[in-house]
DNA sequence: GTGAAAGCGCTAACAA
DNA sequence: TTGTTAGCGCTTTCAC
């Protein structure tokens, strides 16, 4: 029926280990004997059992990608990035996704396990501690993309999103800016503190008090950020910096609905520079976070743990820039 | 080091065919059997692997899921739904973008067949050729969404893009649109006829003649759209319709960059409908597909193949809907 | 209701 | 340079 390793030796009269040799590339192989042998794969079309290769050395050239939320641009950008790398070295993706439900990641994580994956990434969101003694207990290579850890020791790609933070903050305040409101919408406690940090950093060099009711929550999605327009304008803040692009656009929005001029009267800024910032009008100013190449630089990064390479630094910090766009002033 | 079922079997004093039959929800084990069984299971933290059941069962509970960008929401929104489904009969997918390449389309291919997936999803694009006769050759269930093929007997899960386009450009006419382009994005020779036939229809019922200069082309972005309006201007067409929901945004900055009123003097709806659609200003009309769901019924449809159950229905047409927003008047 | 044993298709010592 | 052989961890007849 299929054909096997077995029919590729018998035709090509040599033995498995022989046709498995030439399979892996390996070198002790006399020239003469891998060309028969690769001329008899290619008239029986044979196709190695990745499979059964798997259970017998212990990889399966498979990683999982434990995500929020594939169809949200912010993680499917870093997904990209992910799958390309992963291409790239031979390796291929499962992604699940949780919806940043702790149950679900669990799941997702133990059937990753089962599938004898060789390495995990863990995108946005947060990683609840049971599922992380979990990874530690595996020995899995596992590598964090585009949010931070408690264990700050495990591997990671980010951006420093301390001072992108107090550097986008700084400018607002040097031209004048007096309450800046922040919207976070990440889950990851340790983010959220850096970024409040950031912000705190920002107001303490210009000598000014920052109101902890500044900082807003809201789910990373359009109408969350529109409904949140009230409660900013409650507060009379001048500018508004969120975490999502889409909580950002409906913030936009909701000033718009309200007469409220952007950015003469309101300045909206969002951290993470999905493509969506050039598909509003005004266009959306954004800390334009490398989101594609977080996710290739994360598996880049995860095959070198996954080959036992040495890497330098498992915390990847990647260059981010601030595009003032029409939203900002 | 790692447990596996043998360990189980010895622990709990009996074969390892029954540790297996439990595992599986064999019936024939005594209740008690499968108890102490079970008990052995959660004390030694036993867990399955995957892999080795793949090998010796052939089935992998993993199916492949060939996608021209991840990052587009289009196919992620189709991708989400599929995911939800699969989870749902414990599935879990492999995601390979193919930027509709047909060398990458098949060498995805070719990789997800060695690694045993139980079937394939294609979303979107054009399956070329070669690759379409190695699926046929592979007897693998395969199940395309959100596009057609030439050999319309593949299973597939779709909207009626034939009625939804003529019935979109009747009703321009009927409130007398005396242009309309429409900018195609797809690389589906087979959906493109679908969609062209449903124009000339519309036309030929209001006994017009249609322009066959009035049917463009663009890639699925937003730039796209937005270099395509000079064209669109210059064809005077007082109607675009696009098939992607960024290309139809292009357009409407495009209109608005040249002060053009929309929809008074041009009316623009995209066939598409992701949460784009209400993050611009005006918000955009658009037929909507009911992507998470095709999506979602794709993925069903598949397990009845895998799982060998009888499907009435191999070519799913679900309804669609006309959202008429503030890009049409 | 349960166990013994033969694979599934491959890799990886170890020998030769 | 090549072959032999013993697994990898499980499912699945086939007996009992």
């Amino acid at each position: 029926m299929t054909v096997t390793i077995y029919d590729v030796a018998r035709e090509a009269k040599v033995s498995m280990a022989t046709v498995s040799r030439v399979l892996n590339g390996n070198p002790n192989v006399k020239p003469e004997t891998r060309k028969k042998v690769k001329d008899v794969i290619e008239r029986l079309d044979y196709r190695p059992n990745a499979v059964a290769r798997g259970l017998a050395s212990k990889k399966t050239t498979t990683v999982g990608v434990i995500i929020p939320d594939i169809s949200n641009l912010y993680y499917s950008s870093l997904a990209r990035g992910l799958d390309d790398i992963a291409e790239m070295y031979n390796y291929q993706i499962i992604i699940t996704n949780t919806d940043n439900d702790p149950e679900k990641e669990r799941d997702a994580f133990l059937g990753l396990i089962s599938k004898q994956v060789d390495g995990i990434v863990f995108l946005g969101g947060a990683l609840n501690e049971e599922t992380l003694n979990d990874i530690k207990g595996s020995h899995l290579p596992v590598v964090i993309c585009g949010t931070s850890e408690k264990d700050e020791n495990m591997p990671s790609v980010n951006i420093d999103y301390y001072e992108a933070i107090k550097e986008a903050a700084s400018k607002f305040l040097e031209e004048g800016a007096e309450q800046i409101a922040f919207v976070k919408a990440s889950y990851s406690e340790q983010l959220e503190r850096h970024i409040e940090e950031g912000i705190k950093a920002a107001y303490q060099e210009k000598n000014k008090d920052f109101d902890e009711q500044y900082i807003l929550s809201a789910a990373e999605d359009y109408q969350s950020g529109k409904s949140l327009f009230g409660k900013i304008q409650e507060l009379k803040s001048d500018v508004v910096i969120t975490m999502s692009d889409e909580t950002a656009i409906g913030v936009l929005h909701g000033a718009m609905d309200h007469n409220i001029a952007v950015p003469d009267e309101i300045q909206i800024m969002s951290c993470s520079n999905t493509r969506l910032v050039n598909m509003v009008r005004p266009p959306l100013s954004s800390v334009a976070l490398p989101l594609y190449d977080i996710g290739a630089v994360g598996m880049r990064l995860l095959t070198k743990y996954m080959n036992e390479e040495t890497v330098e630094e498992a915390n990847v910090i990647l260059p981010y820039k601030i595009e003032y766009r029409a939203t900002t002033k």
